[in-house]
DNA sequence: TATGAATGAGCATTCATTCAT
DNA sequence: AATGAATGAATGCTCATTCAT
């Protein structure tokens, strides 16, 4: 879940990886700031303080710079994540930490989601050739779903599609950095209980004496 | 003299309507195909079959024409559920009834929701001078704040914000768009299911018999 | 606004005579109004109450109504300068006629003397292709320069280069259309008997006891 | 009219200032050869050998351009005229290098000229935001009218509006390009001469024994 | 006669990318 | 390693003109 890529850090110096990194950050804030398609590669160097050119000399291209923003964030919350939910022993638990740690790193880094949710959202996915969006969307899930199967063998959670509900939460928590940029005054810590509540109530056992219509 | 059909006053915009119709139809189809910002003028004009020029002759600009589709897709899927959710006489039926129908109304035209979503999520709103993506996002909450409002002066619905409820709700159905064109074998009479029980439980009043953690 | 061509005021009829007229009103004021490159036909049918087309349809092209512009207005300044001219007996005093019959034109009919000031200093004749500049050029030199010359005959005008004169006043006159539209304060009769009394002195034959430098 | 050979430390900004001053070059000739309003980007870009955008990468837009322009030939007809100016003594005098050194740098570099009065006469202003036409008015007239007033006080000049009699000498001399283009065999040493001599007259003071009609 | 739908060329501008230094 | 000059494609838009009705 944390580590996603070791392929050639060893391959590329310091100051290399140093440069690449803060381009990456620069893109992460410059999207995050004026959306993922007014994000010109111009407005990323200034940013970063650096000449257009160097962007392309660290990078292929456009796109790998926008994969390396989707790999950097997604494994950097995935590190930021991983303990939090560890830390919980039961299903339940680990999916209450699962929404809990993710909101938090909103909360923490906004705009490194923001940046994420605008090319996940925003095209940005079809303009990387090598990517496969659906091999990415399962990537995405998956975490969820072994959850909820965990849950529903142990009893925790009543019987559903896994896949669904999977998407409904992922649904809920990537509705928020657009519901934080339209709503600036929004509570988190009450959002957070919010959601927490009803995403328990959805994926908890019906107690046996309930009717269904 | 002048007017040649029994249409009479009415011939005059007839062409023009059909025009915009047309344009408005294949900005959609192209939206949902390509993404927003890569649907250009050009594109929409290919995919209608006719001119750049004929798109500008017919709209004052690209915010113009993107505003109609917005407009127009609403609109439309408003008409296509209100009747739906007016049959039902209780909170709860109207809820699954606003569930139903939209997902109904997506699969009918997937191209128009996709559309419209990729609009909404891809910066597309921003380029609309005129328009307060706040404005649009309280217009797109409120129908379901009113409902859940009702419903839980009604006892239908436990005691929860409705706004974050809203908000959770529509996260909830505007990834099925994402969804469907990420994972085309989805059943969608599934989905709708799942999600409907979800947001049911998630909604409805807590068995006085129940401890939370 | 006086006959202008009697070349085929037959072959069109008194409707089309009319239509043309208004078109080219529409013209000089639009001209006047917003500059002369950016009078488009558009514009001009805006403001005429009619449609693009029909500036089409009664003219061949926009060249054959910018040159319909230049004729009308020239024409008719000059059918309102010639009997202030005629009026006077002496060609110094023609010399002032035309000076003031030219300026109390640009008062009474402003949009039309800035239109075709536009059109002359704005790149407008070389649009014209049918048009020579130099025998415009010419045409409009030439009244002056046959006042010159008379009035040299007579000795009422000191030697000078007739041509060049011309050019001289034509400079002077055709600079008000500028001055009062970056100077509306500005007032007409002062401007007027301040010109007049430059060219005069401009002119007339040098008294025999003065020295040059 | 600028220094060149200082290279050195200024290497870096010196390709980028030779590449600004070679495309407002290109912009002159083009604009003097072509009109201002048929002076695109593309025909500047070409006559300069560059591509079009290379423009836009020194440029902000083409009103930066044009205003370039703009200084540039006006404040190096002023550095041109200005010492031959002051090398004159006496109002009268500097009036008369004030045309003559006008007219030669006509001579020397007629194009600049004829560009920026097809600028200034051919709605070029205006598409300037940061302009104010009223304000260049002012500064044009400005030099004419202290040395008009001095002139006056020192009683070299008769009694007239200095503002007036400006605007009336800068109307003799813009005349000039447009004369010049229209009759190319023109002789401008005759031209200026005749100019010369009727501003003087027009100038000067009346001999007391002088009837006006 | 008159309309307005429709076209295609041209415009200024932005942008990702390449390359010599 | 890094710069910034340079290109060419693409975009939204305006416009003069044509044409069916």
């Amino acid at each position: 879940m944390v580590p996603v890529t070791e392929h050639d850090s060893q391959s590329r110096s310091f100051i290399e990886e140093a440069r690449r990194t803060q381009i990456v950050h620069a893109a992460v804030e410059t999207i995050a700031e004026v959306g993922y398609h007014r994000a010109s590669m111009g407005r990323i160097g200034t940013r970063a303080g650096i000449s257009r050119g160097l962007i392309s000399y660290h990078f292929a291209g456009k796109a790998e710079l926008i994969a390396q923003v989707v790999t950097t964030v997604y494994t950097d919350a995935a590190a930021f994540m991983a303990p939090m939910i560890a830390a919980e022993t039961t299903p339940a638990g680990q999916l209450r930490a699962y929404l809990r740690s993710n909101l938090e790193y909103m909360r923490a880094y906004p705009a490194r989601m923001i940046a994420l949710v605008e090319i996940l959202t925003g095209g940005g996915l079809s303009d990387l050739p090598d990517t496969d969006p659906a091999a990415f969307d399962r990537q995405m899930l998956l975490p969820l779903e072994q959850l909820f199967t965990a849950g529903q063998e142990s009893g925790e959670f009543r019987d559903f599609d896994v896949t669904v509900m999977a998407r409904i939460v992922r649904g809920v928590i990537d509705a928020v950095p657009t519901a934080l940029s339209r709503d600036p005054g929004l509570d988190i810590d009450r959002y957070l209980r919010e959601i927490t509540t009803a995403v328990d109530h959805a994926t908890r056992p019906v107690p046996s004496t309930t009717e269904e219509p």
